[in-house]
Order: C-alpha cells, then structure tokens, then sequence
DNA sequence: GCATGTGAATAGATTCACAGCG
DNA sequence: CGCTGTGAATCTATTCACATGC
C-alpha cells in the first residue's frame, strides 16, 4: 500500500537507513543468498531487528511472515523509493584536494550518480582535465545544469565561497546540494540540503572522548558492537 | 556548571551543534563583536533561538538577561566542553585519493587536531610524502599510535578494509574512530565511532529530489524538511 | 513454529510560552 | 523593558511485545 491513496510519510530517519539497507542487501544478493530476516539484516546494517522491520514496513509489506525477505525485490523496492532507478547527473564545483578526491571518487557510478561536470571559479585551473572531464568556469555553472539536466550539486570550495556557489546552483535550478565547505549555507524551502563536515565530527569525537562514556552515562556516538557480515 | 553536583547530561544533537555554534562565535569575535544574542547566534547557526538557548542552558547559565552572551566567554565555555583546549593527534588510514585530500585539508590545526601519521597497507606507497608527511606500512600502525599519542583514527580505505583497519586501531588504543569507507564498521562498546558516506548522502538527496515537498491541505504548516544536522 | 508487521509504551528532541532577572 | 533560562507541550524516533498469517 506504498502507493496511490494511502501514501506513507517516510520518516526522516527511516530515509537515512534506506541507503545502508541497500548496500547490505546488494552484497546479500551477490553472495548468491535469496532471503533475508530482518534480525540478519540487522546485523549487516548495524541497527537492530524492531528498527529493520519497522523501517521496512513504511515501504510496504515485503516480507514473508516466518520466513523473511526476499533480498532481490527488497533491493529493488527500496532503489525505487530512494529514486536509484533513474540517473542523477551531479556537478562538483571546487576543483581542490577535496574536488579532485570526489571526481575521481568510485561509487558515483555505481547508484545511478554521474559526475556530469566540474567547475571551479579559478581560472588557472581551467581547461584541466579531472578524472577524465575538463574544468570549467563558475561562469558556465547555469549553461552546465540546464543542458546537462544537472540534479545534485556538490560544493567542495573554501568556506567564504559556500553561500554564493548555493545561491549559484539554486538560481541554476538545483534542487538538491550536498555541502562540504565548513559553513552553514542556507537555502529556500523547497531546496535539500546536506552537509558533510570534517571539523564537526572531529570536535564530536573529542567531546566523547574527553567526557568518559562508562557505565552510568551515555550511549555515545555509536557505539556499536555487533558481529558483522 | 559542568562539575560538581548537578552533573547535566548534554543531549547527543546538542553536542552535535556545539561546533557549528563554536565556529560562528570564532567568527563574531573575529569582527570585534563582543556580545551576542541566541536569535543572532541562531541565525548564524541556522537554526532557530530557542534551541540555541536550551543548548547553552545544558553548559550552564552564561548569559545575561537582557543582554545576550559574551562572545568570548561562550567561545571558551564550548571549546572547554568539546575537550579543544587539549591537542588531539590523528592518524589518517588509507592514503587513496581521499587521504590525500584529508592529508592536506587545512582546518585540522585550527581547533587542536594535528595529522600525526598517515598509514597505507600498500608498499608502493610507502616512503611517498604526502602533507609532508611520510606515508608509513599498515604494520607500523600499533607503534604510531602508541608512540605518538594518537587518539583518533581516521579511515579512508576501500570498504574492504575498513573492519579490519578499525579492528587495528581499537587494538592499538584509539577510542575515537571516523570513517570514510562505505561500510558499516562496528567497534566494542567504550569506543565512540562516527561515519561519513558519500553514497548515502546522495542516496537521502535522491530520495527527497523524488518525493516532491508534499503541499499539505493546511497552508499554517511549514513543511521544511531539510537536512542540515 | 517462526519471523513479520504494528499498535502501545518509552525515550529523545524541538518548540512554545512565559516567568525571572539584569 | 528585553533577552535569557526553563518547565510544559508537542513532535519524532526507538523499542517493546505480541497478534498475525504464511
């Protein structure tokens, strides 16, 4: 019932496991296994079974009750509700350390994402060619996301120019960015944003550290412990 | 007060937020601004004032009624909290394309974490300098961390490895881990671990980009749902 | 019998709204 | 007054526990 009258909200939450579930699910699937319960699924996702089984449910009612799921179609329906059957070309703009690493990263290809162009606001770096594609002005930005129907934007400049490459990509149609400039960038409803920043995990990682998580107190960061897959 | 009797227990998304309200203030007093109000701070943070002051309120009672908080004194109230005023040494595990760039990413020094060693399984790339740094052999690692002080490890290899690399380093004694890889790592109960994952990023940006902001029957209702956090 | 699916209970985070105090 | 600090209300997420149905 995932579809027509019905229609679930999908939380949050729920949203953010979907990819993981994917990914445990598709190396199920080339280990040759058809099914899977939602306890093993767990397992593989780091997460435990009630969570699986109730993210699971907001999809629909794929499962078998005593047996469990079968991974191939678990796989497809959630590549479905994550949008992974269609192409998502993706531009990179910020062509340093952290854009050369994204472009020439493995994996965009993989789910449906293609790195459709790069470009970077300095011009010596111009005409460079970057894991096989040439870098291209912050002024051809609009002409790149209309005519290469450009879907996700990936900031990877220096703080300062954060807010004024979002605004960019906004004007230029992109409705969703992914940010990794150490700033906080805003955007108009309507508009996804993530944001990936090294300093801030770092600064949490020493928060727990300095603050002994024993007995009494918190379950901190994630404190997993589990077997694996 | 952060000691004595009245311990307070800091929620996970209120530590979480503590860097990006760190990182404004460093700003503010940057341009010579001497007291802040929570709605200023939260219009920097992005978020909104009420949060901001029950976030500040768990580290105590700093600011003035009336006035706001003193810039300079909160910037040192959160840096004491998030454990900044000590040196936090990190080893970089996996010196591929993305090591590289977080070999280099300048950021590190600024709030007490410094690259201490960088660690690749493949001989090839031993002896190579990368940051000015020489890249040394995985069987090295126990010794770097031990000799070094290392307390945060952080992992950039292929999914492959990364159980096994933070298997190492928990053995080693690191209790803070952050890793890059696209794979669910699990590390005993004590050690705090935190992960960054392209693909899932992009997957969750996917699945917004598919479910269009659903318009509500209620004009009141604000249906943001964005990501930021 | 056994693992799913889901209401109900609990825990956690956010927002409201206003008392309290400089 | 104006802005902080915080109980209370609300909203979101997690976990429990068991009825359900293959």
């Amino acid at each position: 019932m995932a579809d027509r009258a019905g229609q679930r909200r999908i939380p949050e939450a729920t949203v953010a496991r979907l990819p993981i579930y994917s990914r445990a699910l598709l190396e199920t699937a080339e280990a040759g296994v058809g099914t899977i319960s939602s306890e093993r699924l767990a397992a593989l996702a780091g997460v435990n079974a009630a969570k699986v089984r109730k993210d699971l449910s907001y999809l629909g009612s794929y499962g078998t009750r005593g047996v469990g799921y079968e991974v191939d179609h678990l796989v497809h329906e959630i590549s479905r509700e994550l949008g992974l059957t269609q192409d998502w070309p993706v531009v990179i703009v910020g062509i340093g350390n952290l854009g050369h690493a994204l472009a020439n990263y493995r994996g965009f290809g993989a789910r449906g994402f293609r790195v459709a162009a790069l470009v970077d606001a300095d011009p010596t770096k111009l005409e460079r060619k970057v894991a096989g594609l040439r870098v291209e002005g912050l002024d051809a930005l609009a002409d790149v996301v209309a005519q290469r129907d450009v879907s996700i934007g990936i900031i990877a400049t220096p703080a300062s120019a954060a807010q004024e490459v979002a605004d960019l990509l906004v004007e230029a149609g992109v409705r969703s960015i992914l940010n990794f400039a150490p700033a906080v960038v805003s955007v108009p409803e309507g508009v996804s944003l993530r944001k990936v920043d090294l300093a801030i995990e770092l600064q949490i990682l020493s928060f727990y550290q300095s603050h002994p998580p024993d007995r009494l107190v918190d379950e901190s960061t994630e404190t997993v412990r589990e077997a694996q897959g």
